[in-house]
Order: structure tokens, then sequence, then C-alpha cells
DNA sequence: CCAGTAGGTTACTTGAAGTAAGTTACCTCC
DNA sequence: GGAGGTAACTTACTTCAAGTAACCTACTGG
């Protein structure tokens, strides 16, 4: 089997055994045994198990990016970018509840390169939104608007884990929560008018 | 040394090597050694390295709980509640540098027990801001109600992490962010006259 | 047919979690 | 005041998983 191929076929085992078994217990032994492959292969390609799980999280990280930037592209206005921001970011983790799992629960684990990476998820949709906000509102105090982006980041991350509790709230009514309470929130702040 | 002082110490010497060294770099002879004891005694009262951290986590919660608490009773309005709330919060993360890294960092690693314990804090932290919501809003939605509080605990947590890249936002600062996009939000939605 | 290399393996070392069995010293009760 | 029980502690081990050294195999180009 050709190199990338295996390696993303490695990147999918670890992820999944990871999410299953908690980065501690998981052992390399065993991600190799359903890669189908050896163990020395797993140091071969990534180096170490601390270095598989960077690559687990860089992988979402990239889709992650990805999604959000491919969703908020055309939108309409200050709130429509912001809506659909968090509609995909919602999605992204309805269809990667293994990654997602992987990156709230595991990747803040080991030594700190793992930390800045997966700091380095929210870092990144953090920046965003902040750039996006400072577009909005280009007079605005840059401090604030890094505020702002926290917050955002923040609610959003929090509500994503609760709607796992409860099912009945989709990807649609989270964004509704978020958007009515930051959005309006922000907008009396950096708006005369209140939004 | 009797056994309850001894655990105390331990628990003071796990958080500040589990903070120093990250969870999985530490090892349980280091422990030991500083507390100035052999190893079999921290099994002997902790069971294991997860019995550790869940120990240090057990412990900064209860405090965070407490403190909580004592700072909002006694409060005039909602408002005044959610702000000094908050304020107890950004505060007691400015006087346990070492437990807050831990809990953000490291407690989120290991086996699930531990994840329940670090997810216990902020269940606590939510069941009580939901509880003020509903005192103050009694006809509000209990599922609205817990979408609130979550997101107030969301936004909170990332601009705690967000102050220390920052040195120069203190808690107080902090807190009139949360309260400025986050009450202000909220109470358009569940007061008639928006605040 | 030979050589080089990509993709792979077996069998080992190291180091840390966890444990069994024993030791010291104090405190109590006859 | 000595026997005995127990609380606090140690030494010396086992086990298990991360990481590694050295070797193998099959295909491809000349």
């Amino acid at each position: 089997m050709p190199k990338a191929q295996r390696k993303a076929q490695m990147l999918e085992v670890a992820e999944a055994v990871f999410a299953e078994r908690g980065y501690l217990a998981a052992s390399m032994d065993e991600i190799a045994e359903r890669v189908g492959v050896s163990k020395p292969m797993l140091y071969e390609y990534y180096g170490s198990k601390e270095g598989l799980l960077i690559g687990c999280v860089h992988r979402a990280r990239t889709e992650l990016l990805d999604r959000t930037q491919r969703a908020i592209t055309g939108a309409e206005g200050p709130e429509e970018v912001l809506r659909r921001g968090l509609l995909a970011f919602f999605e992204f983790i309805v269809d990667h509840k293994q990654a997602w799992a992987l990156l709230r629960q595991e990747a803040a684990v080991t030594v700190p390169s793992a930390v800045e990476e997966v700091e380095g998820i929210r870092r990144q949709q953090t920046d965003l939104i902040g750039a996006v906000i400072t577009g909005l509102v280009p007079g605005i105090d840059q401090v604030e608007a890094e505020a702002f982006a926290e917050i955002v980041v923040g609610s959003t991350e929090r509500l994503a884990l609760w709607c796992e509790r409860r099912p009945e709230i989709g990807p649609a009514r989270a964004t509704d929560y978020v958007v009515d309470v930051v959005w309006r929130g922000m907008a009396a702040r950096i708006t005369p008018d209140g939004g």
C-alpha cells in the first residue's frame, strides 16, 4: 500500500481508537493491529504516540476551517455570517462525533505540543471571527473584538457539548441560541441602534 | 504525620507536579519524592495516579463552588448576581493558576472518570446559574434557561484563558465583557423591556 | 539477473504504574 | 512494664506499553 494512503488510514483508525479508549488507554499495539500493520510502521510515519494524536487533531482542524470558510462565503450581512459559521461548526460536530470527542477530551492531554495544537483550533476560530468583526465594524477596539470572538467560541463549544446531552436540540436550534444571545449582546455594543 | 495532613500535602504536591510536567509526564516517583515519602503511600491513599488527579480536581471544584456561592449571597438583582459570580470565578483562576492549568489541560485527559469529574465542575456552575435564572424568571422555558447557563459558562471559561494571554486584562474587565455581552443578550430575551 | 529501495516484520530495551511483603514506632490495655 | 495491635511507612519486585535496532521481502529499472 502506498505511503500516503497508509498514513491516512492510520489517522482514521487512530482517531477511532483514541475516541473509544481515551488517549492513555489506547495502545499503539492495538492501533497497529487494527490498521493491519506492525507497530514500527506507526513510528516510521508519525514518530510517536503523541505525533499520531497531533496528526488526528491537525486533520480535524484543517477540515473545520475549510468547512467554516466555505460556509460563510457569500453570506449577506454580519448576522448571516455569524449564523452560517455557527451552523457549519455544529454540523461538523454532528458529522465527526469521534473527532470531536478526541479534541475536547483527549487532545488537551499530553505534553505542550498537543495542547498547542488543540488550542490552535480555537485560535483559528477566534482569529476568523475577530477578522469578521473587525471587517464589519472597522473602528472597533481591537481588544474588544478579540473578547467578542472568544465569547462566541466559548459559548459555541459549550453548547455543542450540551447538545450531546440533549439530543432534541439540533444544530439549527443551537445556532439560534448563540445568535440570539451573543449576537444581540454584541450588536448592542458595536452599533448605536442595538443591531 | 497524621493521615489527613499527609493526604492534603500529597494533593498540594501532585497539583504542582501535574501542572509543571503535564499529567502524562508526571511520575508517581517524582511526586512521592517531593512529598518526602515512598510511592506505595500514594497508592495507599489515592489508589492510582488517576485517583490522585481526581483528588486534585475535586478539591479545586469544592473550593470554586464555595467561593462562588459566598460571592453571590447578598447580591441585589440579577445583574449583580451574575457580576459577582463571574468576578469570583476570574479571581479563583488568578489565585489558582496551577489548579486551573490542571483542570483545563490535564484533567480532561485520562480515562472517563477524570473527564466526568472535570465536566462535573462545569455542570456545577451551569446548575447554579440555571437555578439563578429560573429563580429570576420563574416562567422561563427550562431548556432555554439551560442554554443560557451553558453560554455563560462557555464564554467565561474562554475569556479566562484569553486573560492569560493578555495580562493587562484583569478579572474586573473580563467580568465586564461577559456581563455586557451575555447579560444584555439574555436580558433582551427574558424580559420584555430588554434589560 | 542484479541492485536499490519502499514497505514491512520480529524481537528487544526502557521506564513508569502498580503491588506484595515486611518494618518501625507508638499507643493501649492488662 | 511488657504483649499486642495498628497506623504510617519502606524495599524490592512484577507487568505492561512506548519506543527502537536490526533484519526481511518483493517489486522496479537497467
